[in-house]
DNA sequence: CATTGTATTATTGTATACAATTATACGGCT
DNA sequence: AGCCGTATAATTGTATACAATAATACAATG
């Protein structure tokens, strides 16, 4: 039998409007009223305001005078953004070098064969999701659950701020390539060299990203 | 007239349970029901399921088949906090020692003083929340909401083994010692001592916490 | 015309009712 | 005694009702 786990509204709602949020769709000082939400998503107070708790919770939104409101990521948080990444995602590949159990890594070399595959296809969102994914089960890799707890949302964050990169063909393909380069030295055990490497595409990244922001 | 804000009471809830975890009243692995924290805390489930939602989201807690359970913190948690918190508080002290106001400076010059003060009077629940403010308060000095969001987690999670730092005198004394001289650096805004010597400190509070934890 | 006071509305905070699910206890059956 | 099935209780998920507070609109007044 099929374990069919039923996700709450409270969830759902939580999940949509972070994503919303990510991705710009509401933008930064957008106020979110919890009628609003209701009438919107068609569900009651209770989840609306469970989701809206975990969201404040991430600092996504903030209280204002009427509802909460949308809290920007700006280019003063994007260099931060990347600056503690640069000083920790190294540390975590290197131990998901040594931790990484053969599922976990699979799924590593799924996203990134997907990435190229897409890389021909043009299709930026997909690239952008298997990007996602590829970081984000390093961080898993990594065994660290504080790790993990750190930089995830710091990733989810600049959601926004990578669409940028995905849609210029010539940096999503030396992301690509970086990313497999990633890979090859996690997968061989090779954790030194996994660290220089992903400190390096992060620097690649945020200075395409900063360019294009100025 | 003075504003006099009344807190919410699912603030309170949060607030109560989050410093009853932190601190080791609740024992890892604790079933939290919401029928019985509502008997205990006498308020409705509606604000003991918003504060409980906010605690999982900073994973405090997780679900488990009954209720929520307390997530608790061990050493290699303890671990990586000191690796990531090395790794980042000296870019914030850094930060802070370009950055600050007059007022945050004296907040830390205060938190700075009382410990001096304490540690005459052996008082070490005291000097445990001073160094609170003190390493708080240099988040904030930062002047990055990203780094504080970061750090000031990591540093509260942390709570319960500091206890046996501020228990040990001598240790306790190190420790106010390295503040003052770390509140010097910023003080006189020399970032790059700041960065250092903060370094320092948490290398050596991290000797001491898991010398103790053996 | 600005301002202040008031009425109205909108919004949040909290409690509670109800449904659905899941754990638990208990009794019968083999 | 051990196991299964059913009834019971406990627990969560969701909706809604009500109270309190805060924002807004508007009219009266100087």
């Amino acid at each position: 039998m099929i374990e069919h786990k039923t996700i709450s509204l409270a969830d759902q709602v939580f999940e949509h409007l972070e994503t919303d949020i990510l991705s710009g769709k509401y933008s930064k000082g957008e106020a979110l009223t919890e009628s609003k939400l209701c009438a919107e998503l068609g569900v009651s107070r209770t989840p609306i305001r469970e989701a809206l708790r975990r969201l404040e919770q991430e600092h996504l939104i903030e209280e204002a005078p009427k509802g909460m409101v949308v809290v920007g990521i700006g280019k003063k948080d994007l260099a931060d953004i990347f600056e503690i990444r640069a000083a920790l995602e190294g540390k975590a590949a290197e131990m998901a070098a040594e931790n990484y159990n053969d599922e976990q890594l699979s799924i590593v070399r799924e996203a990134l064969e997907f990435q190229e595959f897409y890389l021909g296809k043009q299709d930026p969102d997909r690239i952008k999701s298997m990007d996602s994914r590829f970081h984000e089960t390093i961080y898993k890799m990594s065994g660290s659950v504080v790790f993990y707890d750190v930089l995830m949302p710091l990733h989810k964050k600049i959601l926004k701020y990578r669409k940028a990169s995905v849609s210029d063909s010539s940096r999503a393909a030396a992301s690509v390539a970086e990313h497999r380069a990633i890979y090859e030295a996690i997968a061989s055990h090779n954790g030194e060299l996994a660290s220089r490497l992903i400190v390096e595409h992060l620097n690649n990244a945020y200075s395409h990203i900063s360019k294009g922001e100025n």
